[in-house]
DNA sequence: GTTGGGATTG
DNA sequence: GAATGTGTGTCTCAATCCCAACTT
DNA sequence: TGACACACATTCAA
């Protein structure tokens, strides 16, 4: 159970703790908001922070239920007064429609034929007969509050969590013990950014994607425009980095799917997020640039950004070589171990299916990703929450700031080398990892998915794949935190008389993902036990 | 009435 | 049968309320 | 609120 004025308590901490830490970078707007909100009395903070909680941000007064609040109205011409709110009408005919049921709607505009439209229906004769008298019955019908300020709240939230998808929710669901983060220790001065500008060009990155959502996507000035707004110096910021990238490469893959692939070539260019460099390739293979694309390629080999990338030159070269009149180099294509079962169809999806059938066999358990990432995890769990200076602002982090950076590795390097010497002794590797899975058993983890560990599946993991396994296993997801550790198999079975195989299911007309190629390959090479079992179902006629 | 998808709440 | 592109469901925190749409 | 894995359609070359 939480205190009465919880949301309050929240809200005010969130606000002071940004203001006090960000003082610097804070337009005066902002500090005046800051100001104007902490001063109101306490039934105008409540009412504000109720409703900035909320999704919409225009409210029809009448409409509002807050026992807690003793005058809703009173508290909303506080707000209005020291200009956090206003209660003008709204003059937008879809702000009134959506304020308003569809029984109100038919009631207040006298519509009786239109009551068997859908509702989506009825919004859309609404908006396109508007009509200045439908405006007008429905502002008067109600009194209105709308919010003002909201900007500004943003930046502080902005600036608390780092990003723009947690909000004053996380309080909530941490006191009630539902998100369990763990107690790193939080360095007082460092802060998620460094400069206004940094601030400015986060805020300008989350314009641009709702300016991108509203975009006709076939309009390919629009798509170039917004392409322009994007923040275009970000050096310095690896996460806005990696958002921006991804919009470049998101703009210009429609661009492609438009036919104008020199557009998509120049914004390809502005990113090396991968896909890029795959796209411009195969751009220039469309606009018949072969030897581009082949100089292109041969950059990729020289510095991969990721494994993706080389896997995708071993694809394209037979077709490039050809183009050039090249020797094609010979390439044997890695094939993974594959067998045939067939099975009796059930209701359950296919990888249930093969599991049960294979726990004849001895003990099988559906892990996908979960396994090795999650004793990787429980492994080091201690460095990943490590107190490396700057990643760490506020209680609510599952990883450290720079996780799925490069960095990430080298800033820990001596930490983890000390740690995998424990791998040379399976009993000392296999203890710490158990002391873990007792000792912070909930805990957020971004290699840590709780639901999928057991104590069968860790103990018998933990006594049937072998230290070096494991060691080569974590070398690999650690060489890519971001890309390696999605892409492993489905399955992992115990036979009874020992060892341990892991095992990905294919259903029909299901083929190995590029990923999982890649772990396979990995896997053949450190004679690591894996294989493709493809399903056909038993015969029986299915129905159509 | 019932159902199902949301938004809201703690 | 590859290779490629694109669409979909699944995680969801859980209980409750509101609203739209469907069933008799 | 994405990231993943899978499903399904289309195209192309052997
Ligand atoms: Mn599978």
């Amino acid at each position: 159970m939480l205190e009465e004025d919880y949301y309050l308590t929240n809200f005010r901490s969130l606000v002071s703790f940004v203001g006090q830490t960000y003082d610097g970078l804070l337009t005066d707007d902002e500090k005046r908001w800051q100001n104007a909100i902490l001063g109101a009395s306490e039934p105008a903070q409540r009412l504000y922070v109720r409703l900035i909680s909320r999704k919409a941000s225009i409210f029809r007064l009448g409409k509002l239920r807050y026992p807690e609040i003793r005058s809703i109205e009173a508290a909303a011409l506080e707000l209005t007064d020291i200009g956090l709110g206003t209660t003008d009408a709204p003059d937008d005919i879809d702000v009134l429609i959506k304020a308003h049921t569809k029984p109100e709607l038919l009631k207040l505009l006298s519509l009786s034929s239109e009551q068997k439209l859908s509702r989506a229906a009825l919004d859309e004769l609404l908006i396109s007969r508007n009509e200045a008298g439908d405006i007008e019955l429905l502002q008067q019908n109600s009194d209105w509050f709308g919010l003002m300020g909201i900007a500004e709240f943003i930046v502080f939230k902005l600036c608390f969590f780092g990003n723009c998808y947690q909000d004053l929710s996380e309080f909530v669901l941490a006191d009630l013990g539902v998100f369990n983060y763990e107690r790193y220790r939080i360095d007082e001065r460092s802060r998620v950014f460094q400069s206004r500008e940094q601030i400015d060009d986060h805020l300008r990155y989350f314009e641009c994607v709702a300016t991108w959502e509203q975009t006709d996507q076939s309009d390919v000035q629009a798509l170039l425009a917004l392409n322009e707004l994007l923040p275009a110096n970000k050096q310095h910021d690896a996460h806005l980095t990696r958002r921006v990238n991804r919009m470049h490469n998101t703009i210009a893959r429609q661009l492609e799917r438009l036919d104008r692939p020199s557009d998509a070539l120049r914004l390809y260019q502005q990113s090396d997020k991968p896909p890029s460099r795959e796209r411009q390739v195969r751009v220039l293979l469309k606009l018949e640039r072969a030897a581009e694309a082949k100089q292109l390629c041969d950059t990729i080999l020289a510095e991969p950004y990721a494994d993706e990338e080389i896997q995708f030159v071993e694809t394209i070269q037979p077709k490039l070589y050809k183009l050039l009149n090249l020797p094609s180099p010979t390439k044997t294509r890695f094939r993974p171990v594959t067998t045939k079962l067939t099975l009796k169809a059930g209701n359950d999806r296919v990888e249930f299916i093969a599991r049960d059938f294979y726990s004849q066999f001895g003990e099988c358990f559906y892990v996908e990703n979960s396994l090795i990432n999650g004793v990787l995890g429980l492994f080091i769990w201690d460095i990943v929450f490590a107190p490396v200076e700057g990643v760490f602002y506020n209680p609510f982090q599952s990883a450290p700031a720079d996780f799925y950076q490069p960095e990430f590795v080298h800033t820990r390097a001596s930490m983890l080398e000390e740690r995998f010497k424990e791998l040379d002794d399976p009993l000392r590797f296999s203890a710490r990892v158990w002391e873990r899975f007792e000792h912070s058993r909930g805990i957020s983890n971004p290699l840590v998915s709780w639901h999928y560990l057991s104590d069968e599946l860790l103990s018998l993991a933990l006594i049937r794949i072998p230290v070096d396994h494991w060691c080569v296993l974590f070398r690999r997801i650690l060489a890519d935190l971001r890309n390696h550790t999605s892409g492993l198999p489905d399955l992992i079975l115990f036979p009874k008389d020992g060892a341990y195989e892991m095992l990905e299911i294919k259903g029909p007309g299901d083929v190995v993902q590029k990923n999982q190629r890649r772990w396979m390959a990995y896997f053949a090479e450190h004679r690591i036990p894996y294989r493709v079992v493809h399903i056909r179902w038993a015969n029986q006629t299915t129905p159509a």
